[in-house]
DNA sequence: GTCGGGTCTGTTAACGTTACCAGTGGGTGA
DNA sequence: TCACCCACTGGTAACGTTAACAGACCCGAC
C-alpha cells in the first residue's frame, strides 16, 4: 500500500518527514543534494520518499523568493509545421542542458492569442520567453509588461523593440537564389510569398528586388503574389499566373507553403498532359523533404530551423546566467544555405 | 513609473492592494471575476493592476487545494516529426477550449528521458498526462507512481497498465494496403518497418501478414526490413532490396520514415538511368506532402494526426472533469484512409 | 576540563495566494 | 423601532516549500 496519508491528495514532504522519523527540513536536504545529513538518514528519507511516491511540488518551491521555476516559455506561430517543430526542438535542447524545461504554447498567427500566451507565461513564472512575433504591433512584449523576464525573438524583428534578436539571412539569401535563376537566363521571374506586413515576407521581397535591379530589370507587379496564408492560395497564385497571357519562366517562392502549393499546380498540369519542360523553374525558401524527386528542377534555400532554435535558446540562457545586468540588444543572423536543383 | 514595490521583483497582490487602497483579498476577488465587489473598486483595482503590470503567480495560486495548474503534460516522441507536431496541435485545441495549456516534452524515443519527464511533469502539478510512450517498460507509468493524476496513452500501447489508449487502426490499415498491391497483381511485396518490439511496427507488420495469408502466400524473409531507425538506413534497407536478385515488384513502407527513405533511394535510380517503370510500386502508412508528384505511384494510408490529439486530449478531460470516480479504462481506434496512388 | 569548530538536526518564518469567518453598513418588512 | 438579510470588505490561517537561525552533539587541541 502506498496510499497517501490525506484522502487522494498528494504526498507532502511533511508525509514523507513522518514516515521517514525526520523533520520536513532534513527531507528537504536530502532532496537538494543531501549536504549535511548523515548517509543513513538519507536512505531512510529516500526509502520513504520512494515508499510513498513522493515527487516535489516544484510550484511550491518556486513561489519561495531565489528559486527559479526552470521553464522557458516557447510561443511558436504553428507546431504543425516542422520548421517550428525543429525550432522547438533546438530550443529544447540547450534548455535541457541547463536542465530547464520548455513550455511550448501555438499563436496560430494570432496577436491576441499571443498576448494571452505571454501573460500565461509570465504568470507561470517562466525564467524566461521565447517568442516567434505573429504580426501584432507587440505591446505585450513591451519591457513594462515583462518585468525583469528576458526575451529573445526569432525569425521576425518588432521595431521599437530593444531585444536579444536571432533572425535568417532573408534578404541575402533571396537575392542569392533569384540571381542563380537569372545566371541560368531567366528574365520573367514570378515571386510567391508572405503580405508585406509579415517581417520575412517583406524582406525576402528585398532580396528578390535587389537581385533584379541588379540587372536592371524593374518588379512586373503582375508577377508579384502576396497574400497567400496558406496551400491553397498558393496553389490559386500560381493557376494565375501560369494562365496569364504571357507566364513566368521561373518562380521564387518565400516560403515552405507557397512551395508546396505551386508544386501542387504543376502536378495537376502535368497530370493532365503539360510537358514537365513547359513548366517554370522554381527556387525555394526552405526546405523540404524528398524536393529532390520533383518533376521540375527545385533549387532550395534552406537554413537550419534547429539550428535557430539553439541560437535563440543561448542568446536566453545568456541573459539568465547574467543575472540582472543587462546587456545590450543582441542581433544573430543565420546563414542561408543554396542547394542547386538536381536534374532527374 | 511602473516600478514595482520591491526591488527588481514582479509585484504582487499586496502591491495592487496597497496602490489600489484595499485589501488583498478584494483584489483576488475583482481578478476572480468580481463577485461581490463594488463596481468602482473593481475598477480602481483593474487600473492598479494595469499600472503596476501585475500578473497573477499561478504557481502559487496552485499549491493552495482545490487549485487546479490547468496544465496538461504532453510527451511526444519527435517534436521535428509533422506527425507529432499535428498530433500536439490537436491536443493543444482540445485543451484549449477548457482554459488548460499543454506543457511540451520530447522524449526522442528514450525510455529514461520519458521518465524524467513524467516526473518533471508531475512535480509542476499538471492536471493530467498524455504520453505517446517511447518502449520502456512503463514503471514510471504506474498507477501508484501518478497518484491521482489521469493519464492518457496515445498511438501505442503498454502492456499491463490499465488507462485509456487512442490507437490508430494499424492492423486494418495495413491489410488493406497491402490487398491493394495483391489486387492490382503483385506477389513479391517488401515490407520496411519499425522493430518487433515497438508496438505499431508489429502491429502494422501483422496487417502484411494476414493480407498475403489471405491469397496463400507465406512472408519471405529476404523481403522483411525491420530495424531501420531513420531516412539513412530506410534507403539502405532499400537498396539492398533492389540489389537483390529478385527483387520485389511492390514495397509497403510502414511509416513515413521508410517511405522517405525508399523514395530517396528510387530518386536516385532513376537520376542514373533507371527507369521508372523498373522501380516497385510504393505504399505509404503515413502521410506526406506532394506524394501526388513523386516520380512512382505512392499509394498513402493516411490518419490525421490533429484528430488523434483532439481524441486522445477529449478522454483525457473526460477524466479530468469525472473528479475522482474512476471508470474503466477506454480504447479508441482511430480510422486509416486509404487514398490510392495518383498516375503522374 | 573546556573551548572552538565542525557536523547534524529541528524550529520558525516567510514566499503569494485564497477559503473561511467576522465584521460593517444599509435597506426592508413587521 | 427593531430584527433580519444582503452586499460588501477585511483579517486570519493555511497551501508546500526552504532560508536562516538555533541548538545538540562529537572530536580534538590547549
Amino acid at each position: 500500500m502506498s496510499a497517501a496519508s490525506r484522502q487522494g491528495r498528494p504526498p507532502t514532504i511533511r508525509d514523507v518527514a513522518l514516515h521517514a522519523g525526520v523533520s520536513p527540513m532534513t527531507v528537504s536536504r536530502t532532496l537538494a543534494g543531501g549536504a549535511n545529513v548523515r548517509t543513513d538518514v538519507q536512505e531512510r528519507v529516500l526509502d520513504a520518499v520512494r515508499e510513498l511516491g513522493y515527487t516535489r511540488n516544484e510550484n511550491a518551491r518556486s513561489i519561495r523568493p531565489g528559486q527559479a521555476s526552470g521553464l522557458i516559455g516557447v510561443a511558436i506561430t504553428n507546431i504543425a509545421n516542422p520548421y517550428y517543430g525543429n525550432f522547438a526542438l533546438g530550443v529544447e535542447e540547450v534548455a535541457a542542458e541547463t536542465g530547464r524545461r520548455i513550455v511550448l504554447g501555438n499563436t496560430g498567427e494570432d496577436p491576441a492569442r499571443e498576448t494571452q500566451l505571454v501573460a500565461d507565461f509570465l504568470g507561470r513564472q517562466v525564467e524566461g520567453l521565447i517568442v516567434v512575433p505573429s504580426g501584432g504591433a507587440g505591446e505585450h512584449l513591451a519591457p513594462a509588461r515583462l518585468g525583469r523576464t528576458p526575451l529573445v525573438l526569432a525569425s521576425r524583428r518588432l521595431l521599437g523593440l530593444e531585444v536579444d534578436v536571432v533572425l535568417v539571412d532573408d534578404i541575402g539569401g533571396s537575392y542569392r537564389g533569384v540571381r542563380s535563376l537569372l545566371e541560368t537566363g531567366h528574365t520573367r521571374i514570378a515571386f510567391l510569398g508572405n503580405a508585406r506586413s509579415v517581417f520575412t515576407g517583406q524582406r525576402r521581397f528585398e532580396g528578390y528586388e535587389r537581385a533584379l535591379a541588379e540587372r536592371g530589370i524593374a518588379v512586373d507587379e503582375t508577377l508579384v503574389r502576396r497574400e497567400q496564408q496558406d496551400v491553397e492560395s498558393a496553389s490559386a497564385a500560381m493557376r494565375e499566373l501560369l494562365d496569364a497571357p504571357v507566364p513566368p519562366t521561373a518562380v521564387f517562392s518565400a516560403n515552405n507553403r507557397n512551395t508546396v502549393g505551386a508544386l501542387r499546380e504543376i502536378g495537376r498540369r502535368l497530370r493532365e498532359g503539360a510537358a514537365p519542360s513547359d513548366m517554370p523553374a522554381i527556387v525555394s525558401f526552405d526546405d523540404f523533404e524528398l524536393a529532390e524527386l520533383m518533376p521540375v528542377p527545385v533549387t532550395i534555400l534552406d537554413h537550419d530551423a534547429r539550428e535557430l532554435g539553439r541560437q535563440t535558446a543561448r542568446l536566453l540562457i545568456d541573459r539568465l546566467s547574467a543575472g540582472g545586468r543587462s546587456a545590450p540588444a543582441r542581433l544573430v543572423e543565420m546563414p542561408v544555405r543554396l542547394t542547386p536543383a538536381l536534374v532527374v
